[in-house]
DNA sequence: CGGCCCCTCCCCCTCGCGGGGGAGGGGCGC
DNA sequence: GCGCCCCTCCCCCGCGAGGGGGAGGGGCCG
C-alpha cells in the first residue's frame, strides 16, 4: 500500500524537489500538487491523499487556514505536515495549533523528509527534536527545556555576540579582532551557531537572524 | 527619533540644497551647518548630530583631517558621510581610510542621498570601504558613479533574480539549477551584484537586501 | 550599419569558510 | 571530589566563493 502524498507550495521548484525525493521511493507516491491553499480542499476530496506536505506561507489561502479548512470539512482527513523555510516561524506554531501533525524545514535532509512522511502516515505525530526544542525555547513560558535548544535564545552569550557580528557582514578574521580572540575561536563559535540554527553557512545564519527577529533591519 | 544631520561644506548653495532635501523628510533634520572643517568639532560637541555630510575639499581643515579629528576626540562619534564632486577622488579614499562610513557624489539623486543617510544612521554595515575601493579600482573612471547608494534599481532583472535567491540562502549551484543556467553564469551574476551593491560577499549582499528593503522578513 | 548592454559560458587562481577531529582551563552544580 | 558547560585554541582537509581575465550571441538604438 503506497502512501499517497499531496504537495502544496507556491514555488514550483520546491514542489518539484519534493516530488523527486518522494517519487524515488517505492512506498511513496505524489498524487497531486497545488500551488495555493485554496486548491487544497478540492484536491483532497478528489485525490484522497494520505499525507499533505504544505507550505505555511502562500498567497491567498495560507497553510494555516487551509489546514483548518480541511480538518473541519473533510471526514477522515489526511495527515498534514507543515513545511517552512525558517524555524521559529510563528505561522508554524499556529499551524500546529490548527491541527497539523508535524512540520519540516525545507532544508531538512531528504532521508528525514521521507522518514517524516512515513511516520505521520503511520499515525505518529512527527516533531523532530530540533524543531521541538526551537519551539519550546521560543514560545515556552521561560521554562528551560531539558537539553539545549537550537535557536538564538539558546545560543551562548559568546555565540550571540558572534552572530551579531556575522550579521553585520564581518568576516571571521574581523570578528576575531573585534572580540580580541583568535580566528580559530571565532570559527568554533560560528560553527556552533550554524549547528544550532541548522544553517548551512553564515549567509543562511544571517537570513535566520533577520527572519526570527534576532536582528531587525533598521 | 529623528536623525540629526550636520552639513559641512564651504559652498553655501550646496548646504542649502542638502538641507532642503533632508528637511523635507519627517525622520531627518539638519541640526547645523559648518563651512569649514575647523568648525566641525565644536559643532559636533554642541549639536551631537547622528550623521555628518562632509565635503572632502574645503579650505583650512579639509574633510579628511576633520574626520580624523572627530573620530579621535569625540566619544561616540557621529557617522560620517564624505561628499565629493568627483568620482575617483583620491581624497575620498583617504577619508574612508580615516574612518568615514561612506561617501556620496554631489550629483547623486536626492532619494539616494536620503537613503544613504538613513542607512549609515542605522548601523555600521552599510558601506564597505574596502569594497568601494576595489570597485573604483577595477571599474575605472568611466565606471558608473561609485558614490551612489547601493541600488537594486540598478541591478538588471537577472541580477535581481539571483539576489533574491541568494537572499534565500541558496548556493550558486542551487541557483544555477533553479534558473536553468550554468553555475558559471550564476557566478557572473553574483559577482556583478556584489560589485553594484558594493558588498564584499554574498552575506553582505543579503544584509543590504534586508536593510534596503529589497526583501523583507516574514 | 556599428556600438552598447545584457545574458550566457569558459579559463585561471586564491582564500576564506565550514566540517572533522581534539585539548586545556575556568566556573558551577551536584 | 566529579561531571558538565563554556570559552579558548590547535590540527588537517575539501570545497565553494570571489576576483581576474575573456568570449560569443541577441537586442536595442543612434
Amino acid at each position: 500500500m503506497t502512501i499517497k502524498v499531496l504537495l502544496v507550495d507556491d514555488e514550483r521548484l520546491i514542489r518539484a524537489g519534493l516530488a523527486a525525493i518522494i517519487n524515488a521511493e517505492d512506498d511513496l507516491a505524489v498524487v497531486g500538487e497545488a500551488s495555493d491553499g485554496a486548491e487544497v480542499p478540492g484536491a483532497v476530496s478528489r485525490l484522497r491523499p494520505d499525507v499533505i506536505l504544505m507550505d505555511v506561507r502562500m498567497p491567498r489561502l495560507d497553510g494555516i487556514q487551509a489546514t483548518r479548512r480541511i480538518l473541519d470539512t473533510v471526514p477522515e482527513p489526511p495527515r498534514i505536515i507543515v513545511v517552512t523555510t525558517f524555524e521559529n516561524d510563528e505561522y508554524v506554531y499556529d499551524a500546529l495549533k490548527a491541527g497539523a501533525n508535524g512540520f519540516l524545514l525545507k532544508r531538512t535532509r531528504p532521508e528525514e523528509i521521507l522518514q517524516a512522511v512515513r511516520m505521520v502516515a503511520h499515525g505518529d505525530t512527527l516533531l523532530f527534536p530540533a524543531a521541538i526544542r526551537a519551539l519550546a525555547a521560543s514560545h515556552g513560558p521561560a521554562g528551560d527545556a531539558p537539553g539545549s535548544a537550537p535557536w538564538h535564545g539558546r545560543l551562548t552569550e559568546r555565540e550571540a555576540d558572534v552572530l551579531r557580528l556575522v550579521a553585520k557582514g564581518h568576516s571571521n578574521a574581523e570578528i576575531a579582532q573585534e572580540l580580541f580572540v583568535s580566528p580559530q575561536t571565532v570559527k568554533t563559535h560560528v560553527g556552533n551557531v550554524l549547528g544550532k540554527l541548522q544553517a548551512r553557512d553564515r549567509t543562511q545564519a544571517v537570513i535566520l537572524a533577520y527572519e526570527t527577529g534576532f536582528i531587525t533591519p533598521g
